[in-house]
Parts: C-alpha cells; sequence; structure tokens
DNA sequence: TTAAATAGACTGACCAGTCCGTCATTATAA
DNA sequence: TTATAATGACGGACTGGTCAGTCTATTTAA
C-alpha cells in the first residue's frame, strides 16, 4: 500500500501546486508582488491561507515558481517547434510564431517577466537565464548556419541580434497586453517578422 | 515687499520640490511604486516625512509628478533635436539618438515608466500618451513626408512602425539597465538603427 | 482511532498619512 | 536699535490599517 499511498500524495499534491499556481499567476500579473495579497490567492482558490503555506514556503517561494513554470513551458514549446523545421530561416519564423502564439495564450505572464525583474533581479534572472541561454543556443546555431550559408549577413554579431529579436518581441507583446489586445498579435508580428527580416538578410539578387 | 515675498516663498517651493522629486526618482525606480517607503525619501532628501508630505498631496501624487516631469523632459528634447535637422530621414535619427541619450543620462526613469504601468494604468497612460501623441504626431509628419520623396516604403503605416520602433528602444534601454548597463547605448543602437532603416528604407539602386 | 489536510483567527511588523511642538525668520513696536 | 510677536517651515512621534506568516481547532480520510 505504501507504493499507492505515495502516488496518491503525490497526486494531491501536484494538483494542488497547480491550482494555487494557476490562480497566483492571474493574480501576481494583474497586481505585481509587492501589491499581491496571499490572501486573495488562496480565497479565489477557494483554500485556506494556511493551505497555501503547506505547499509553498512564502510568497516569494510562490512567485518564483510562477516564473519557473512559465519559462519552462515556453522554452520547450520554441525548441519542439524549431525541431519541426528543417530551413534555418524556417526554424527561426517558427520560433518567433511560438513564441507569439504563447504569450497570446498566457498573455499575463510577459507582465510577470517583465514587471518584476527590479524587485528580484537576481533570482529571476538567474532562473529566467538559464533556460533562456539553452534556448538561445539554439537559435544561436541556427544564426550562424544561416550565415555560413549566406543568407544573414555576415557581420551581425548573432547574441545580439536574437537579444534585439527578444526585446523586440516582449516590448510589443508587453504593449499589446497593456492596450487591452485590441488587435491581433500574428497580424502586428508580421510586420515586425518584415521589418526583422529585410533587415538581417542578405539581399537576394546580387 | 509682497512681491519679493511671493517671489522668495516659490523659490523655496521649487527648490523643494525639485529635491524631493529628484530622490524620489531615483528610489521608485529602484523599488518600484508599492515597496518605496515615503520614509526613505524623505530621509535621503535631509528632510522629515511631514516635509514631504507639505509639497506633495500623499505618495501618488509624489509619483505621478515624477513620471509627468520625466515625460515632459523627454518630449521637449526630443522635438527640439528633431527641429534642428532639415532632411525627413535624419531627423528620424535625431530623435532616435536623443531618445537614446536621455535615458543614457536618466537611466532609471525607463523603470519607471515601464515597470508600474500595470498598477496605474489609466493615470500613467493619460499623462503619457497626452505627451506622447503631440510627440508622435510630429514624426508622423516626418515619415510621411519621407513616404512622399520615395524614400520609406508606402505601404508601411507610419504610426504602427513608430510604435514599433518606440517599443525596441524603451526595452532595449530597459534591458541594457536591468544588466548594470555594461556596454554604451549608443554603440547597440547604431545596430538598432541600421535593422530599422535597412528594414524600412526603399532600396536605393533599383 | 489516528494521522494528515485544511481553514481562518491571530500576531507582530511595517508603513502611509496626521498632528503637534519647535525653531528660524521676518514683521512690529518701543 | 532692540525687544517682542507673529508666521510658517519643519521634524518626527504617533495612529490606524494592512498583510505575511504562524498556530491551533476542526474536518476528512483511512
Amino acid at each position: 500500500m505504501k507504493i499507492t499511498d505515495k502516488v496518491k500524495k503525490k497526486d494531491l499534491t501536484q494538483m494542488r501546486q497547480k491550482q494555487i499556481l494557476d490562480v497566483a499567476t492571474r493574480v501576481f500579473s494583474k497586481k505585481g508582488f509587492a501589491s499581491t495579497q496571499v490572501d486573495e490567492i488562496a480565497g479565489l482558490a477557494g483554500l485556506g491561507k494556511g493551505t497555501v503555506y503547506r505547499y509553498f514556503k512564502d510568497k516569494k517561494d510562490l512567485f518564483l515558481s510562477i516564473v519557473d513554470r512559465g519559462i519552462r513551458n515556453l522554452k520547450d514549446l520554441v525548441l519542439e517547434a524549431m525541431a519541426e523545421e528543417k530551413e534555418p530561416l524556417d526554424k527561426i519564423k517558427k520560433a518567433i510564431e511560438t513564441y507569439l502564439k504563447f504569450f497570446e495564450k498566457h498573455s499575463y505572464l510577459i507582465r510577470v517577466f517583465i514587471h518584476e525583474q527590479s524587485e528580484f533581479q537576481k533570482r529571476i534572472q538567474k532562473r529566467y537565464y538559464q533556460h533562456y541561454y539553452e534556448h538561445v543556443n539554439k537559435i544561436e546555431e541556427v544564426f550562424k548556419k544561416a550565415q555560413t550559408l549566406g543568407l544573414i549577413k555576415k557581420k551581425i554579431k548573432p547574441k545580439l541580434a536574437i537579444a534585439i529579436l527578444t526585446d523586440m518581441l516582449n516590448s510589443f507583446i508587453y504593449t499589446w497586453q497593456l492596450t487591452g489586445q485590441k488587435y491581433s498579435l500574428s497580424e502586428s508580428f508580421s510586420l515586425i517578422t518584415e521589418i526583422y527580416f529585410t533587415g538581417i538578410l542578405e539581399e537576394k539578387d546580387k
């Protein structure tokens, strides 16, 4: 019975954690770390505050768990999507598209990422960059390959170009989120992609 | 004597306000609205808390005053700088350069702008966009002129292109600020400008 | 019957905003 | 010129409310 017990226990724990994380993500995204009350999260999750503290050490732990989960999901999705494509430029396009779709679905998350950087500078960045780098390294390889193939200007440093792309996407999503998602992300992103690509690509007709 | 008195009083008031605003900008930028204590601002300004409340109605009023002052300065600088140039493309370049230099000098301000949008959404945005639009309208005219002259792709909508540019700049400055300003903004911005322009400009050699 | 899970009352720290006494400067009077 | 009064800038102790985290009584499950 011990094994079954452990499984059940694990199930309950995971279920509760997910339940709390889901609510917490919404609330933290809306109000930011400092203005969020743990009471509200507990209430919306239909739980008592004590229960929340059963599953998370403290408010910070809860917050960082959200960040962790979000980044992990995003990274996995992007890497999987890229793997589906063959050509370097298609891989990059696919990465942009996936990134965009992720936030179209989880739009509130962008706030957590951008919003709280100063409060948690080191910690978030540590977690963020840990995942981010795996992710960037893959994309960097793709960039380099595209450069070898003569598709992307040789003088552009992949790391910086990727940073610029990420920044463009992040802040565009952020603005889009703030202004009430009045237009479709996909629509505007085609323009961003065009600006980004036409600037980056070697001219074809030389 | 009354006139002199009024002048003196006004001087003192302005001086104190500036003194408090300067400190408050630093502290709010570093900690965000919710985590900033008015006590700390007072302390760093070498004043008692009561004195701070003499000059500002409450914490919110103080915060919004910072935002106001910053945006007003930025707008004035950009418009003045643009007025110095004749050619549309030079005007745009100059605007980018000025925007960048402003934040290189007042790097902490970008945090206040980006960071607190969710807490104060409506209020900040109202103030922000009030100034922003005067500013954008001017730039938009320049864009349109450049399109008439055949310098910029006709199919690009100026408003959207300006939004993208602003977003690129903002988030680049933000990241730069967060990561400890390890490189010169001007340096990276030349790359951004290149990406932005080469993507935007009609090809010259057709 | 017992052990784990849960709720929410409670505590102590924290902090925005107030209130009042002090002090410096300027005006008034002798 | 000097003594006294009035003004108002100022500091910081204080208050009341809020909220993270704890503790215990109660519920649930086995």
